[in-house]
DNA sequence: CGTTACCCCTGGAGGC
DNA sequence: TGCCTCCAGGGGTAAC
């Protein structure tokens, strides 16, 4: 499942080609991914130029320029969407479902369980957008250290590993790096955000910050003009310590990984060392 | 305002 | 071997 890491590392992907084509067509070949495809996604930006593509927490955001005013492509991978650059005239798979054509290059979007986002946003900003308004802070920016969590968890009662993956807290982090950063920084992921003191705050902002670089580092020495999004296991290298490795002996001190379920997801983490 | 239940969809896993 | 059922999982939305 594409997290932050994964959606910058395709983000990079595209940046060598895209920025500065002009879109030549848009192929809608489902109906819907999450939400019903609306005729303007394969109207509306076509004969513009692609001026950037952006990132805001896991959305892909393309800005298309124009004299009227311009106009964006919100995009979410969901689950297990993808993206990848093909020659024009590739025949499409069973799940691609999206091609987005430029001069010599179709931007093909994949997605089997279509629980992915595509849609076109008219005029020049996109960040009030109501999907995009309500997110929380960039982990990787200046903005997220210990003082920032510390303060922003405070009426937070809710166990850290669900606040940690609220977009709306923080964005980008999902299942398997909120694992890792709580099993890194020693903490238990039971533990009620609000209870956290301002020293284990700066350890977390830490981890987290540094799990997320540590694999966009992993991904981004392995982009070419095909842009990964799978996310499977060992796709970047990370070195995974407890996601996914229920009864498996832990790292530092051989004991069993768990497994619990909270918030309807599974929890993996190190009982003997996270407190 | 914070928290929870439900829903979207399909591949893969497990049961028989 | 094959068919059927079950269910994870991001995140938006409605409801509590």
């Amino acid at each position: 499942m594409p997290e932050l890491p994964e959606v910058e590392v395709s983000r990079l992907g595209l940046l060598p080609y895209l920025p500065g084509q002009v879109l030549q067509g848009v192929s809608l070949r489902a109906p819907r991914l999450r939400h019903e495809l609306s005729p303007a996604l394969a109207e509306r930006p076509v004969g513009r130029c692609l001026k950037r593509v952006e990132r805001r927490g896991k959305y892909l955001l393309f800005d298309f320029e124009s004299e009227g005013g311009g106009g964006w492509i919100i995009l979410h991978l969901g689950m297990s969407g993808s993206l990848r650059l093909v020659p024009p005239g590739t025949p499409p798979g069973k799940h691609d479902h999206v091609d987005l054509h430029f001069p010599g290059r179709t931007l093909r979007y994949r997605d089997p369980r279509r629980f992915g986002t595509l849609l076109w946003v008219d005029g020049p900003v996109v960040l009030d957008h109501p999907l995009l308004a309500p997110l929380g802070v960039e982990p990787l920016s200046d903005a997220f250290d210990g003082a920032w969590l510390h303060q922003a968890l405070r009426r937070r009662q809710a166990p850290i590993k669900q606040v940690l993956m609220d977009a709306h807290c923080i964005v980008g982090v999902g299942n398997i790096y909120a694992a890792e950063s709580l099993f890194r920084s020693r903490i238990s992921p039971l533990t009620p955000a609000c209870r956290l003191s301002r020293q284990r705050c700066d350890r977390l902002a830490a981890t987290v910050r540094e799990v997320l670089a540590e694999s966009i580092a992993a991904g981004g020495s392995s982009v070419r003009d095909y842009v990964h999004s799978d996310g499977g296991a060992g796709s970047f290298q990370l070195i995974v310590a407890v996601y996914d490795r229920e009864g498996e002996p832990c790292q530092v001190c051989g004991g069993p990984i768990r497994r619990i379920t909270q918030g309807g997801r599974s929890t993996f983490y190190c009982p003997r060392c996270q407190r």
